[in-house]
DNA sequence: CGTTAGCACTCACCTAGTGAGAGTGCTAAC
DNA sequence: GTTAGCACTCTCACTAGGTGAGTGCTAACG
């Protein structure tokens, strides 16, 4: 009659800990439920089934452990995910191979910079298995580094627009007026003496008080307004693009096998708002982030889990990368591998500022 | 015993590709392998049952049908819809709503040429219900419009190049000596008189016979060194880039609900050496292609079809727009949509070049 | 009072068998 | 050449029984 007493809260003590941890590195490797039984033995915890049993219900009434069936073995919740990764495990570091191997890789293609991101993408899918995730580091506020203008047909021309963070913006802007490239060049050197190192608010700014009296003022004027609010377009954007890797790897997890699943986490990718929103947060914090499963509401996530960090200069130019996988992927490695990433990225960004 | 005589080759007579016909839009519409019975309901060719199950047994000896089992309607084979499409269907052309729709859209973006290839994979995808491809307009031998230097520090340098096709290219470089931003404007200003309209191919042949005296001179080669380099990598890559749009709608076609097969499809389209070789063939054509499932040997292919246009001016800038869906999806439909989109984006590239 | 052995119970999964239904191919008559 | 009739084939859906993994409870143990 001496029922052990069942504490379904209070923090998990050392046993219990043990236990959470081997049912779910367990179950990351098998992708199948685990049992009391299967635990003994690979794990040996020097207690038996029944014991490992009764601690698997409390588990389970305390909302870290699930059961898909009364007769088959526990699955982790996204909340025993949470604990694992918050209380229990410490991410794995990289290994020294792999982090020279990866640094060997940046250094071939160190000078163009708009590769990097996309190889930072392919590095971490490689890596982990998952799908590897970036986006380009971008300025929450960009400034003009050097404004350029090319005729194309006599009424047309290219505004060339380099921001200060490294981004090439090109757009066609229609002339009122037919110019010739001896008109553009000079209109390009006076927007360059008056807007270098200014903002889209500043161009805005000093465009009000600009005197329309001289008519070539009206050429340098509406290439002014082009500038102002292509950057203003850039900015504003929460995701300007995200390039993607190795989806494969995540079609292959015995999870999506129903591809009804598998939408749901291609629907999650094509879903740019929840993405920006989740890529600001990550941004703002600074460090590695994850997001398991349904955690945060949205039911598209429900089977899959991101761990994000930022990179770039805080207040400067910041970008995101990070991995995709199932719910239940190895956290450990994906956070290892994410940080030293970020790191790397950090390192590259570094050097264009000095 | 007056059995009908069986022809298994020689041209198909009218009605034969009639009722091929038939069960090719009833096969695309279903899903499902369609019978002589409900043929007969549905078309009423003015036979009978049976003398439609003789020449759908006609049809299937001639290669055009197949049975997935003995007690099951036919479905067409790659063989038969290329016979459909090309001697017994014309392309379905977009209705004249949708045209101003498309129109208008491409109207919003009009100045911003980066973005014509995304919305009309966008467009695409939306119109058919498949995935929409698109690859930016690609010149096959890059001509110099105009290069830039920026200082980002003391020994390094962006480098920004804008090919008169419209495509601009930014890559980082590092200097032997500490430049400020006049030196490297007047290396521009140099590189511009000396470089402008030249193919890589010409900077290399001036490069050999300039002299190395001049220590100024130094600069201007490593940066002319570094431009033609830039520019035989991008004339050399087959896609640089491909966009797709709408791969959900593929997902949720009844043919991909086994993951595996959507794996496959997805491995197509990380193939980039195979879609290379079809987007080239394209490129060449001219004209609308049709590539169906397996029919060039690719066995990754088997389930998906791929109606492919260029778009650009032949010999100049060339791009490539379609489609990617279920080999059982509606052709004319598909080819009428893509003829359309190809034919807007050779009227907006026009204008880039008079 | 925690731990353990024992045991009844549950439930997914596999296999085999059955009947219904759709569709075919053949044949003989029109 | 066309058609009605018919035997035949094969998938699909459903059912039933058996198996095995795993649980939860209970009573005994140290």
């Amino acid at each position: 009659m001496a029922r052990r007493i069942r504490r379904t809260n209070g923090p998990l003590d050392l046993r219990e800990q043990t236990i959470l941890r081997a049912v779910i590195e367990e179950y990351v490797t098998s992708a199948a439920p685990v049992g009391s039984l299967a635990l003994v033995q690979r794990y040996g915890f020097g207690v038996s089934s029944a014991t490992v049993r009764a601690i698997l219900a409390d588990l389970e009434t305390a909302g870290f452990l699930t059961h898909p069936h009364t007769s088959a073995g526990r699955i982790p919740t996204d909340r025993g995910y949470r604990y694992y990764v918050e209380s229990i495990v410490d991410a794995s570091p990289l290994g020294p191979v792999e982090q020279l191997m990866i640094r060997h890789q940046f250094g071939q293609i160190e000078f163009a910079s708009e590769h990097w991101f996309r190889l930072a993408a392919t590095t971490l899918a490689g890596l982990t298995g998952a799908a590897g995730l970036a986006t380009p580091a971008k300025p929450r506020s960009s400034r003009v580094r050097r404004v350029d203008l090319v005729t194309i047909q006599e009424r047309l021309a290219s505004l060339i627009l380099v921001l200060r963070e490294g981004t090439v913006k090109q757009v066609l802007v229609n002339l009122d007026q037919p110019a010739d490239q001896a008109t553009l060049s000079d209109a390009a050197e006076r927007l360059n003496r008056l807007f270098t190192d200014r903002t889209a608010r500043q161009i805005g700014a000093t465009l009000e008080r600009f005197e329309a009296g001289d008519p070539a003022n009206v050429l340098v004027r509406k290439i002014a307004e082009r500038i102002a609010g292509t950057m203003r377009e850039f900015d504003t954007a929460v995701i300007e693009e995200l390039f993607s890797d190795g989806l494969l790897n995540v079609m292959e997890a015995p999870e999506f096998a129903q591809s009804d699943k598998l939408r749901r986490v291609f629907s999650v990718l094509e879903n740019r708002l929840y993405l920006g929103a989740l890529l600001s947060t990550v941004a703002g914090s600074g460090r590695v982030q994850v997001f398991i499963g349904g955690e945060n509401g949205s039911p598209e996530m429900s089977d899959v889990s991101l761990v994000l960090a930022p990179y770039g200069r805080p207040g400067r130019a910041v970008g995101v990368v990070g991995v995709l996988g199932p719910t239940r992927m190895s956290y450990p490695q994906a956070i290892g591998t994410v940080r030293f990433v970020s790191g790397l990225m950090n390192e590259l960004v570094d050097h264009l500022y000095t």
